[in-house]
DNA sequence: TTGTACGCGTTATCAA
DNA sequence: TTGATAACGCGTACAA
C-alpha cells in the first residue's frame, strides 16, 4: 500500500474511530474535556495513520504560527550567527521556528523584512537595528499589533520594548583598566564617528578608566573611522608617522586592532612590549593571531538565549500590561598575550 | 481614528468597492481575467485601507507557504552561515522566507527538524546531512511528498535529489600541486578517519597530485584525527619527535593547519622556509595568521545561491519528472605567504 | 464527555 | 469580466 501524497487529517482519524473531528482535535491538543479511552484511541490511530498536524490550518484558526521573525544585519558574521544560534536553540526547544532575514544595513531591506514577517504572521520579532536606521515606524507597527518585539545589540530608546545589550561601557572600562594595570599610560583609542550608542559607551568606558586612574585623556590619541582592518592600519601608520608617544592601543573592534597589529609588526615593534593591544568583539580569529589578541567577549550565544527568553516572557504575558525589560549582559575581558606585559 | 487591532481583509476591500472577494483576490494576484479599471480600484483601496495579505490563509488554500526549511549542522560557523546568506538572498528576492534549524550533528535533531519543517508545510528543504547520519528516511519522506530537496556540501548518493558540492578532489589536487611547485617533496597530509566523502576526495586529490609528479606517497606522512586545532598540534608534535623528514603540510582543514603553524613556530621553524603550509576551508581567520595561511576557498555564499537556484528549478518544474541535478563548484586556491617559498 | 456548527482569510471552480 | 459557492484543516462556542 502506497500512501504517497495522501494527507491524513483529523477527519480521517475521526472517521476511523467513529467520532467527530472535534473530539480528535481535543484529544490531540491535550484538552481535558475528553475521556481517557478515546484520547488513547485517538493517539493510537494518529500514530497508525501517520498523522501529521497541519500547522498552517492550526495557525489560521488559532492566530498563532509558532514562528519568530529574526532580523540581523548580516548572518555571516560570527557575532550575529552566534546570536541566531542562541535564539534558535531556545525557540526550537519550545516548538517555535525561526525565520531569518538580513538587512545588510540597508533601511529598505529592514522595512521589507519586517513587513514580510508580519505578512507571514509571525508571533513576534527579534531584531537588531540597522546602522543607519532612524525611522522606527515599521517596528512601531509590530508593537501596535500587540506582538512581542525584542531588540538586541543595536537598540533604540525610541521604542518601548524589551532589549538585550551588553555593557559596552564596562567592557571598555575593563579593557582600559587592564592596560593601565600593565603599566600603559599613553593609550590610543580607535572608535567611530557614527553616533551609535555602543561605540559612545565604549569611548565613555575608555575615558572614565583613564580619569579614574588620573591619566589625562589626550584627544590626539583618539582616532575615528569605520573600525575596519584598513582603518586600523591607517590610524597606526598616522600614529607612527606623527611620532606621537603611545604604549598601548584599545580598539573598539577586533578588526581595526588587527590592522594595528599588522602595521606595528611591519615596523618592527614588539607586541606587547612596545605597544600593548586590546580589541573588542572576541571574533574567532583573535585567538589565532600572533600574538593572540586580548579582547572583550560579548557572549553572543547567551545574548541570543536571553533575547529568546525575553521574547517568550512577553509572549506569555500578553494580556497583562507588559513592562519592557532591558537586560544588560556583563562582558568578559579575555586576556591574551597581546596585552600581557608583566608576564613577558 | 485608531485602527489598532483591526485587520483588513479582502472582504473589507470588496465591500468598499461593491465587488466580491474573488474579484479582489484576482486583482491582487495579477490574474488576467479582470478589467484594468477594477484592478486599479482594488489596488488603490488596498493601499488606502492599509491591507496586508494573510499568508497563512493563502497558504492553507493554495498549499504553498513560500517557506523554505534550511538545515545546517551549526549556524555559527563561517562556512555554514555564508551558505545561509546565499540562500536567504536568493529566496528573499523571490518572496520566499527561510526557516533555519541546526542539527548540531545529532541525528535526532536532524530528524526532528525535518519533521518540524514538514509540519510547518514548507515548500521544500535545503539541507546538509549530519556527520553521523546513515538513515535517510526523513529525507525520503520529503521526496515522497513531492517536495524539492536540495543537499549541499554533505550529501549522499542514496538520495535521488539535487545536490551542490565543491570539487574537493580538485581543491586538494591544486593545493598539493602548488606545494610541489614550490619545491616541496615530503608533503604531510592531515585527514580524518571518518568516512565522509569530502575528506576521502581531498585525500585522493593529495595522492593523485603526488603520483602525477612522480612522488611516492609515504603513509607515515598521513595523519588521521578530528582535524581540530588540537589534532594539528598533536600531529605536528609527533612529526617533530619522530624526526621524520618533511617540508610541507597540507591539512584538510584550516583548524588543524593552524595547530601545525603554532607548533612549528614554537619549535623555531620558519614558515614557509622550513615547512610550507596549506589549509582548506578559507576560514576568516586564515588571512590574519602570521604568516597568512594558504587555503582553499569553497565559495560558500555562491554555494548557497546555487542551492537556492536548484531549489527553485525543482519547484517550478514540479509536474515534469524532475531530473536530480548535481552542481559541482570549482574551488579556488588562495595563495598566501604560508606556502610561498619562491618569493621569499 | 461528545457532537454540531461555524469561522479563520484566502483561492479555485463553476456559472453567469 | 465578475459573482456565488465551496473548500483548505483546524479549533471552539454551544448544545446535547
Amino acid at each position: 500500500m502506497d500512501n504517497t501524497g495522501k494527507k491524513i487529517t483529523i477527519h480521517d482519524i475521526a472517521e476511523k474511530l467513529n467520532v467527530t473531528a472535534s473530539t480528535v482535535s481535543r484529544a490531540l491538543n491535550g484538552n481535558p474535556r475528553i475521556s481517557d479511552t478515546t484520547r488513547k484511541a485517538v493517539l493510537k490511530a494518529a500514530k497508525d495513520l501517520n498523522y501529521e498536524p497541519n500547522h498552517i490550518a492550526s495557525a489560521l484558526r488559532s492566530g498563532r504560527t509558532q514562528l519568530i521573525g529574526m532580523l540581523v544585519p548580516t548572518i555571516n558574521r560570527a557575532f550575529f550567527s552566534s546570536i541566531v544560534k542562541g535564539v534558535e536553540e531556545v525557540a526550537n526547544s519550545l516548538n517555535y521556528r525561526v525565520i531569518v532575514s538580513q538587512s545588510n544595513e540597508v533601511f529598505e531591506n529592514e522595512e521589507n523584512a519586517v513587513k514580510a514577517f508580519l505578512n507571514a504572521r509571525v508571533d513576534g520579532i527579534i531584531a537588531s537595528i540597522g546602522k543607519t536606521t532612524e525611522n522606527f515606524n515599521h517596528y512601531s507597527q509590530v508593537l501596535e499589533r500587540g506582538l512581542p518585539l525584542v531588540l538586541f545589540d543595536r537598540t533604540t530608546p525610541k521604542l518601548q520594548t524589551s532589549q538585550v545589550v551588553i555593557d559596552d561601557y564596562q567592557g571598555a572600562y575593563m579593557a582600559t583598566s587592564h592596560l593601565i594595570d600593565q603599566g600603559c599610560r599613553r593609550i590610543v583609542h580607535f572608535t567611530t564617528e557614527r553616533k551609535i550608542d555602543i561605540y559612545k559607551e565604549r569611548y565613555r568606558g575608555y575615558a572614565n578608566a583613564l580619569q579614574d586612574n588620573n591619566i589625562e585623556l589626550d584627544e590626539n590619541l583618539v582616532f575615528s573611522g569605520s573600525l575596519q582592518l584598513e582603518d586600523g592600519r591607517n590610524h597606526t601608520e598616522s600614529l607612527l608617522k606623527s611620532g606621537a608617544e603611545f604604549d598601548a592601543i584599545f580598539s573598539a573592534s577586533d578588526y581595526s586592532a588587527m590592522g594595528a597589529m599588522q602595521v606595528l609588526k611591519e615596523n618592527g615593534l614588539s607586541i606587547p612590549k612596545d605597544v600593548a593591544l586590546v580589541g573588542f568583539l572576541n571574533e574567532p580569529f583573535t585567538s589565532f593571531t600572533d600574538p593572540p589578541l586580548t579582547t572583550v567577549n560579548q557572549f553572543p550565544v547567551e545574548m541570543g538565549q536571553t533575547a529568546a527568553q525575553l521574547f517568550f516572557n512577553t509572549l506569555n504575558s500578553e494580556k497583562e500590561r507588559t513592562v519592557p525589560k532591558k537586560t544588560v549582559i556583563q562582558p568578559e575581558l579575555i586576556i591574551r598575550k597581546s596585552s600581557l606585559k608583566n608576564t613577558n
